[in-house]
DNA sequence: CGTCTCATGTGAAAAGGTTCACAAAAAAAT
DNA sequence: ATTTTTTTGTGAACCTTTTCACATGAGACG
């Protein structure tokens, strides 16, 4: 059995697919097929039905998906069905505003630790969690056991850190700042650029461009 | 001539070429060539010829593309070489921190109306802006001539606040609700989901998932 | 001025991702 | 019990995007 790479847009689904799930739980809906998963994500019933192919038989034909059931599965594949450790660095505009966003926490995504640099912040309390100086970083991860490291220092400094976060180990980096970072090979990295969308939408409506939708 | 489907990917590249340009600029660079462009966005040198191909010849054989002139044209082309006036719903956690986000207004898109239905910030003043009550919203929509409007709402009500966004007539949606909003065909609409990206970093963790070029 | 080097622009090939279409299996109906 | 209906799972076909490879043009240099 050959293990085919999976494609970030699957995993992408993957998240989707969750989400719909939970509300489908919430709706008490026992089963759901392709066709419904598919309508409430704009997506299409093969397009849904392939993606999950690519781990296992999940549904009965005839009758769909059993809905917590696959929830549960899918959490799995996605390595959600556990808590991460996450530590923010830059508690500013956008770090303040994911610390108490409460996607995150859903998801198991816990930020037990906030690093700064500013001496003004560093000590105090944020949402119940004691800002750490910046410099002390290498120490704190390790006693913390953080996993994941959120980066929403400004540009100019979010290639410093990021080698300090890699010194200490960290495997995977989320990145909002506007900058390319260089990472290891074996350090997973992320970046989400917030701009981008209002972009694309800039572009969209200068140039009436078409939207691209799976017909269903 | 047929007018090609320029895809996703390219418009968001777009976007890397443009932040990378703006750092070439700085740096006093007067070319570039597809190469040094890729390298500072980890992508490859034919990506970033073909992508620029779709939009005209920028560049001059043998010496690279004009740093200055390429960035106009990119922002011309994106459409944001002029300002967008674009309003906030939901000045809460992620709302507040967007009002503030350097990035839009260095884009050009410019936040100059925030709604919420809460009591207490309505008609107070965010960041030099009066917090408008979300029921004012058509009147006050086209006396801004908002174009482009950001949605930072629970889930919750996230589809009806829409609803009425459409019906005031905005073309431009950028939906940061975790959910999946139903707009008419002719409304553009973009989903930021940050908790996606944290997920990813999660399955790829879990799942030594070989790394790709990241696609955005 | 001719040659050499560099780097674009672009068809063609390759790779990757999505949709189709249908056999197979289960459930529902008769 | 048999037929009909529903819906999955999946190879194949199709479509899109990326990468290759090279002709072409511009500047550099002796």
């Amino acid at each position: 059995m050959t293990k085919k790479r999976i494609s970030e847009s699957t995993i992408h689904r993957l998240s989707l697919y969750l989400r719909a799930l939970s509300v489908l739980e919430k709706e008490s809906h026992e089963t759901v097929s392709s066709k419904e998963l598919a309508k409430r994500e704009k997506l299409t019933p093969a397009q849904v039905r392939k993606d999950l192919s690519f781990f296992g038989s999940f549904g009965t034909r005839g009758l769909g998906y059993p809905v917590s059931d696959l929830k549960k599965q899918i959490a799995s594949i996605l390595g959600i069905d556990r808590l991460w450790k996450v530590a923010l660095f830059g508690v500013g505009n956008i770090g303040s505003a994911l610390v108490s966003y409460k996607e995150f926490s859903r998801q198991g995504f816990q930020i037990i630790k906030l690093f700064d640099n500013d001496q003004r912040k560093i000590g105090s309390n944020h949402k119940g969690i004691i800002i750490s100086d910046i410099k002390d970083m290498e120490k704190e991860l390790q006693e913390a056991q953080i996993e994941i490291a959120v980066i929403a220092v400004p540009a100019t400094v979010a290639q410093y850190i990021v080698d300090d976060v890699v010194k200490a180990g960290i495997k995977a980096i989320l990145n909002f700042a506007p900058i390319n970072l260089k990472v290891p090979q074996d350090v997973y990295l992320r970046n989400e650029n917030m701009s981008m969308e209002l972009e694309y939408l800039s572009f969209a409506l200068v140039n009436n461009h078409s939207q691209k939708r799976p017909k269903i």
